[in-house]
DNA sequence: GTGATGACGGAAT
DNA sequence: TATTCCGCCATCA
C-alpha cells in the first residue's frame, strides 16, 4: 500500500453512508480506488473495533445480504440495526435493490 | 518466502 | 432465476 492508511479511506467512505441506505464492499473499494479490493474493504471492516462509530452494518456483499452466517450474532445485530433504518429484507434475507444507494464521495 | 484464508465479485452452468 | 466455480488481492500463520 502506497497510501499511509488506506483504511481510512474506506473508513471515510462507510462514514459516508446515507442513513437507510446499503453499499457493496466491491462499490465501496471502487471508490476508494480499487476496483478489485472487495475482500480488502471486508478485512478492513472486519478489523473495526465494535467502539468504532462507523455504520459497517450498511455494508453487505453484492448480492445484497449480509456476509455473516445466519446462526452468528454478527448477522441478527446487522439485520437489526438496517431494519432500525428503514432497511427491509424480502424472504430471502435480501436487501431490497431500492436500497442500495450508489452515494459516491463526489471526487472531482 | 511460501501457503492458506477471507465481512467478495462476477461469470458460467 | 438459483447455485456453483473461479479469480483478485491483502493479511495471517
Amino acid at each position: 500500500m502506497q497510501e499511509p492508511e488506506l483504511r481510512e479511506i474506506i473508513w471515510q467512505l462507510v462514514a459516508a453512508i446515507p442513513r437507510g441506505c446499503v453499499t457493496s464492499y466491491g462499490e465501496l473499494a471502487a471508490q476508494s480506488g480499487y476496483p478489485n479490493h472487495a475482500r480488502f474493504v471486508g478485512t478492513v471492516l472486519k478489523q473495526l473495533p465494535s467502539d468504532s462509530a462507523l455504520p459497517w452494518h450498511r455494508v453487505i456483499n453484492a448480492r445484497g445480504e449480509i456476509s455473516f452466517p445466519q446462526n452468528s450474532e454478527q448477522w441478527h445485530e446487522q439485520r437489526a440495526r438496517l431494519a432500525s433504518e428503514g432497511v427491509v429484507f424480502n424472504d430471502k434475507n435480501r436487501v431490497r435493490l431500492s436500497d442500495y444507494c450508489a452515494f459516491k464521495t463526489g471526487p472531482t
